[in-house]
DNA sequence: TATGAATGAGTCTTCATTCAT
DNA sequence: GATGAATGAAGACTCATTCAT
């Protein structure tokens, strides 16, 4: 009857929301100090509820980072959305870089997806998506060997951030994609 | 005499074996997992030895992390000297970026500092040593932002590599990095 | 239903049985020397349930503390009684000293606030209660100074019941109170 | 040869140097809170040596509480040459009190061998030795009865102090001792 | 003899997990 | 089903005491 009991109601939306909390908490935390009570008291919930969606506290951990991992797909959309309507040149890749770089949760986030799999084979998969679908995106104009440096350097690039202050300049960035990206004169190894 | 002899009294060594203990599972297990306990397992040590020397677990992990740094620099130092000998070339940085991939530890550790660092503001600057360094020995040869590039994509490279279980090829990364490394032929933006 | 089956659900008396403990406790061994421990085999709970409703030890220590000023407030409303019904003589007084004298608990109770409130000064106010209030009783009928001074040698005399084996006498009581309390010959000292 | 191979030669005041620094130590942090660290440190001297002349902490702390028993018994001698040269007048009795008032480590450290005693049958002498040397001098004037009663007064008068920020005024330890000290009216009772 | 390293018992505290209600 | 009380296993840390050197 009241909002309280209309929630009640709701399972669906509670498991999501005790997810989502997790995930934030992983971001600002650490996936190793997240605990059942933080992940309760930022959600909103009782500490029950934590226990009764999910068996482990392993499978709620796991089931967050799997939650960064779909936000992570829709930065990717908006990426591929942007690539397709200004081509995948290097001013426009610079250009999407600085925007991802400005979005500090954002970086957070993927780094704690990447910090975790390396220690968690199973989240191996969900941390290469990233790269593997930019890379995608880079391949029908550039192949796959250009296509995969530009990915690694962008990598490179976002993990400067998470460590640096000052951020690396337009020109920096526009200039290594354009090296990186830019035809061989030998045509025997243009591509693979 | 009996089973419950004390062990052989030399401090030093101990306080070094407990630190090296340390420092292998940061690099095992990430750096927030490490406890006391583990570290006395791993050092062959009762629990007491590791507290005995540090006044406070962070202090015994700061320790283990600089001992981690530490490594870099030893492998920075190969680094310097081969580019000394063989002069800092697309061909020769490929060289040497595939020996570093081919020593899973030193990635691994590498990894766990810049891991920790991204949390924990006093390690940056230890984190941020390796390619700074890197970055020193490029710029006398292609300037600061060329050098700068190149040293974000080895990172990347490095990263690609603690997600990926097959490696980038040569070509890859010798082609990436004459295409960062290449002079401009705008001569108004040459180097900086 | 074995052995191994959960105490019955009661919070709040189980609060109050572990508070119970810590009070008795630090009547018996000294505000320094209770632990977690020592409180959860008094009170006949595990040990994670002392840590459970209190966040801290000393929390738990505090609570127990006001526990024993609260008993220290009931023994004072017993006396506030006595003392309106047969008024404030010296007569009087010593048969409340005595009453108390024979209370061991209490005594012992009393002196471990008192013993607690010197190294805390946020237990001085509790410990200063006792006086206080007694001490009010007496001023009306003989003035700050007067009733302090009785209040004082009163607190001597429990002072004294806590390291001596025979009580003072009744005589030895009655005949010092009537002293402290005696309205003075000269007239421009009488009171404040 | 050195100053410090000197020291070493005479280890009865090194034993002694250990006993002050416990005692310093259990006035200022309590008896419970004495540790071998502690008064190694305090003493200037290593570890070992608190172990070296006390097979046990608690036989430190027994030597160091029986040091502060003769601080007061240093403190009472003094009060006796007083009494002796002044006369044991109640307005002699208060400058005493005063002075003794004034002297907070001498308060401190009275306060901690009481406390200690409450809870340690084997101290309960040294504790009483205080107010049964005062009671002493004052005896051989006063009789046993008034001369313990004022004794009494006086401890209450020291525990007030050591919970209260403002002191008792001269006038009121004075017109209380009077008092206290006054011949009685009825000669039943004088003395006993 | 003097020193301080070695050890393990014991302290406070936090939590995952279970399960009564 | 939902809640939060219950429990015990760790975790960090401190120290008395022992004993090699």
């Amino acid at each position: 009857m009241s909002e309280g009991a209309r929630r009640r109601r709701d399972p669906q939306s509670r498991r999501r929301e005790i997810v989502a909390a997790a995930a934030e908490l992983i971001v600002e935390v650490g996936v190793g100090a997240v605990t059942h009570r933080l992940i309760a008291e930022r959600a909103g919930v009782p500490l029950g509820a934590t226990t009764q969606y999910f068996t482990t506290l392993d499978e709620l951990r796991s089931e967050a980072l799997l939650c960064l991992g779909a936000e992570v797909d829709a930065r990717i959309a908006h990426i591929r959305a942007v690539l397709e309507q200004h081509g995948a040149t290097p001013a426009v890749l610079t250009e999407l870089i600085q925007q991802g770089l400005a979005d500090a949760r954002a970086l957070a986030a993927d780094g704690a997806v990447v910090t975790a799999a390396v220690d968690d084979p199973q989240l191996r998969a969900l941390a290469r998506r990233w790269s593997e679908q930019l890379t995608g995106f880079l391949v029908p104009v550039y192949g796959t060997r250009r296509a995969t440096a530009a990915a690694v350097f962008i990598d490179g690039v976002l993990w400067h951030a998470r460590i640096h202050d000052e951020p690396l300049s337009a020109a920096l960035l526009e200039d290594a994609l354009t090296g990186i990206l830019r035809p061989r004169t030998d045509p025997t190894t243009t591509s693979d």
